[in-house]
DNA sequence: TTGCGATGTATCATTGCGATACATGGGATC
DNA sequence: GATCCCATGTATCGCAATGATACATCGCAA
C-alpha cells in the first residue's frame, strides 16, 4: 500500500486542518496547490473522500450553518457535504506531513508536502528538500553524461530541448540549495559549524520518521 | 478518437523514420525524447505497436540481419521483432508532424513535436510555439491574479511555491519568444517589417492543417 | 420566467502505468 | 568451462487515475 494517493490524502487534510469545507471547494484548493496544468479530478477526490471517512479521518460536519462574520451574510448552503478533521485525521496529518522518505520528495508529491510545510519542524523541511535535490541530481547526472555521449550525433531541436530541460531542473537545484540554506541559518543559528553538505550526517535526533 | 496517444504514434513514426528498430530499444529512444521523469511503459507501447501493425503504419522487418559495418560485428539478433514504416506510416507521420492545433502545444504532446520539428516547415514550427506560448500566458494570467488577491493571506511556503513555480513558466515563455524569433528570422528574411508580436494575424498561407 | 453559469455530488468506461513473468546473449569472475 | 549477473528483448495483467458525463440547485441578469 501507500501508493502515491498519500499525497492526495494530504492535501486533503491539511486543508480541512485550516478549516470545515466541502468537496467542491476542496477540488479547487487541491489544484490550486498542486498547481500547473495537473488538476485534481472528482473520481480521485470522492472516492478518497469515502475511503478517509471509513477509515474516521474526516467526518462529515452537520451543524455548519455560520454566517462568516464579514459583510456579506450569504444564506444558503442546503444539502451540501461538509467534511471536518476527526482527532485521528488530526494525527494521521502529523504523521503524513513530518514523513521525509521518498514519498516526500518524489515528483507528484513534493509539491503538497512544500505546501504544508509551514506544520513541519525546520529538520523535517532540510531532509525533504535536501532529498528532492539528491534525487534531481541523479537525473542530472544521467541526462549530462547521455547529452555528451550523443552530441554531434543529434537534430538541433533535440538537442536545444535537452538543453532547456537541464537548465530547468538546474534551476530547480540551485533553488532547492536557497532554500536549504536559508532552513539552517533559521535552524542552526551556530554550533560547531560542522555539518557538511550533503551525505546525511544521521546523528538522528528527535522524532525522527523516514518509513517506507 | 485523437486521444494524446497521438503523441505516442507521432514519436514511434519518427523514429522508425530514421531507422527501423525493436520495441525495446523503441522504448529507451521515446522515454529519452519525452525525458525527465516521464518513462515509457511497455504496457503503453507494446499495444501501441499492435494497433498500429493493424494500421498498417508499420510493418515487421524480417530481413534485418545486416552488419553495421562499424567494426563489432553483432552477429546474433534472433527471434527478435524490428518493426519498420509503411508507405502509410510515412504519409501518417507528414499528417502528424504538421499539425499546429492544441493537440501540438499540450504539455504532453509538445515535447515530442518539438523533437520532430526537424521534419516541419518553419511556418508549422511557429505556429505550434506561439500556440504554447499564448497558452502559457493563459495560465501565467490565471495564477497571476489568484496570486495577488490571495497575498498577506496565505503561507510563505505557499507563497514561495507558487512564486517558483511561476517564474518557471515565465521563464519558458521567454524561451519560446526567443525560438519564435529565431524562426521568422529564418523564415522572413525581410519583407514589410510588420508582422506585429502576437495575436496572429491570419493571412493564413500554404497548406494550412489545423484540424481538432 | 427563462435561461445560463457557478456551485455541488457522484459514477463509469477507458486508458495508461507499474509490476511482473519469461527468455537469451555477452561478459566477467573463479 | 561453469556460474553468475546484467543488459537486452517480448508480452500481459491488475489497479488506479482520468476525463467525461449525469444530475440537481442557486443566484442573477435579460
Amino acid at each position: 500500500m501507500a501508493k502515491r494517493g498519500d499525497s492526495l490524502e494530504l492535501a486533503v487534510l491539511g486543508l480541512l486542518h485550516e478549516a470545515p469545507m466541502h468537496g467542491y471547494e476542496l477540488r479547487k484548493r487541491v489544484t490550486a496547490l498542486l498547481g500547473w496544468g495537473r488538476v485534481l479530478s472528482y473520481g480521485s477526490l470522492y472516492p478518497c473522500l469515502k475511503q478517509m471517512l471509513r477509515d474516521g479521518l474526516i467526518a462529515e460536519d452537520t451543524e455548519q450553518d455560520e454566517v462568516p462574520a464579514g459583510g456579506t451574510p450569504r444564506a444558503g448552503r442546503r444539502g451540501k457535504i461538509v467534511y471536518k478533521l476527526t482527532a485521528d485525521g488530526k494525527e494521521r496529518f502529523a504523521t503524513l506531513v513530518s514523513a521525509t522518505g521518498p514519498s516526500a520528495w518524489e515528483d507528484d508529491n513534493f509539491g503538497v508536502h512544500f505546501a504544508f510545510f509551514g506544520s513541519t519542524t525546520a529538520e523535517t523541511r532540510i531532509r525533504i528538500l535536501e532529498g528532492r535535490r539528491s534525487r534531481l541530481e541523479e537525473r542530472l547526472d544521467g541526462v549530462r553524461t547521455s547529452l555528451a555521449r550523443s552530441r554531434e550525433r543529434v537534430d538541433a531541436y533535440t538537442l536545444e530541448l535537452q538543453r532547456h530541460g537541464l537548465e530547468s531542473v538546474e534551476r530547480e537545484v540551485r533553488w532547492l540549495t536557497e532554500l536549504i540554506d536559508s532552513e539552517r541559518r533559521v535552524d542552526v543559528p551556530e554550533t560547531t559549524t560542522s555539518t557538511s553538505t550533503s551525505t546525511s550526517t544521521d546523528g538522528t535526533p528527535s522524532g525522527a520518521d523516514n518509513r517506507e
